[in-house]
DNA sequence: CTAAAGTATATAGTAACTATATAGTCAAGG
DNA sequence: CCTTGACTATATAGTTACTATATACTTTAG
């Protein structure tokens, strides 16, 4: 490269210059994957700059993930063959873990809206809202699923959401039928679901019904639904409403509580309409 | 969340829910990051669906860069304002790590580009190409520097590379004036220079002159340059053509290179014109 | 009732550094 | 010339976040 026969860097200057820690250099040498061009009798090490530009490829390759190994492989039989191949796959790579950071991204705006609700929140209050059509990806049907069958869905829901990048950060819910709700199976979901804001092509998504809702949070185990059931009930009846086809249950996200609170804290919200 | 009381899932169940090892999940336990909701006389594990989205906020935090440690010191003192202020942190956080990556995917892309030139290549050939106007981003003079001098400068370059971002993954190369290469001093740099092809606002670029270049490759140490200068010459008179203001040299990319060829490749391009 | 598949603990190994201890080298100032 | 401080070196141990292995107990399916 430039006025390489002229001047080398110690192993402090070079580390320096490609920002690392001296120990660094001293490992990369050690296991052979970039020595100095030169030791002196004293064992000092020289690097050249071209040795900068063999750096960079280094910390190219580490940071699309290659192992130290596998760069050590690389460079043993470089060629611009192999190299052109091995950026064609790390092209790929790159890009496939920019949208998963692009994904991230949306995940934390999606948290932040959430615990800035769940700020304002009390969590005694009972509110009727409107709610304008909402897109949800659903899980199949485990109306009366045994345990097992449960444990089933609940895996396949999760895993298709993996799969087809459908996690927004929004915590997975249950839908239970007005039947189940009326009958006081409070537990017997229909379906699980994942919130959609940006929904996209080529998957079969649920819309929730937009409507007015009956809004509370049941503070405690799930065993003891029932009572707060009842108090969104007592609300519903008095302001003159029915209970719709649907109820949707979301447990208030855990990291964000505080800690002493041991109590599971579940968001309800109830489709209604005026009794005619 | 949901049926939290009918079913809690094994530790086998749970990893593969997580796509972790068991073992992971076992580690977690012990370092009392993510303890079992439930153990039974046997020591058996249980985990709830609950969990899972515990996990999540784990995964997140992990994937944002966030150590076990910092991870845990976080959950030891969790609260719906500390949770927002490290949401914040971290959407900035990742947000760089996202323009990181998409400079890596440009990177890529010019070492692709770079490479395939350098597959169609004959280091024997003389050429006079005409080169469009180029943009260029400079170091500080460095004509007739010591050594020490040089060294800084190189390293203030790189420095101002990195604190920019305008490292391109082109080649560093070096810029000699026309009377020092008439002198015979091709080592004598004025400038070092990185090319930029998408230069941005705010910097102090230089461009570099449209026209036509005689370009040919040295091989061999920079000791023994004058020999490929001398054959360049001699191409550039035959044409009927004389030396410009300027000669650019660039290292050939090593990590490209053969393994076995132990030497040095500088691409060589005079700025000429046609004598009138 | 046995075998396979699951659970547990304990311990050691891994990657890629990073820190520490000890010792030799060199350049500048008194 | 000598000392001091800033370098250099090696050797070794520690770190993080797993991962693998060995051994033993438990559950479940045939």
């Amino acid at each position: 490269m430039l006025n390489k026969n002229v001047k080398y860097f110690t192993t402090g200057e070079f580390a320096k210059l490609c920002k690392v820690n001296k120990q660094t250099l001293i490992y990369y040498d050690q296991i052979g994957l970039l020595s100095p061009i030169m030791k002196d009798s004293k064992d000092y090490r020289y690097y050249s700059l071209a040795q900068y530009d063999f750096f960079g490829v280094i910390e190219l390759l580490k940071a699309v993930g290659m192992s130290l190994k596998d760069i050590q492989h690389y460079m043993a039989e470089k060629s611009p063959e192999n190299f052109l191949e091995l950026m064609h796959q790390q092209k790929e790579h790159v890009a496939k873990k920019r949208r998963e950071l692009e994904m991230i991204e949306n995940i934390i705006d999606v948290k932040i809206k959430m615990t800035e609700e769940a700020l304002h929140l009390n969590f005694k209050d009972i509110t009727i809202e409107y709610f304008p059509e909402d897109t949800l990806y659903l899980s199949k049907n485990i109306e009366n699923s045994t345990e097992e069958q449960f444990v089933k869905a609940v895996s396949d829901f999760i895993e298709e959401l993996d799969r087809s990048q459908l996690d927004t950060g929004y915590p997975i819910g249950g839908i239970t039928r007005r039947e189940q709700v009326l009958a006081g199976n409070y537990d017997n979901y229909s379906y699980l679901y994942i919130e959609q804001p940006h929904p996209r092509e080529g998957h079969p998504y649920f819309k929730a019904i937009e409507g007015e809702f009956v809004i509370g949070y049941h503070v405690g185990p799930s065993s003891k639904l029932g009572e707060t059931y009842t108090r969104l009930f007592n609300v519903m009846h008095e302001k003159g409403y029915e209970l719709g086809q649907y109820v949707y249950e979301e447990y208030i996200y855990d990291a964000v509580m505080k800690n002493r609170e041991e109590e599971y804290v579940t968001k309800i919200m109830m489709e209604v309409k005026k009794v005619k």
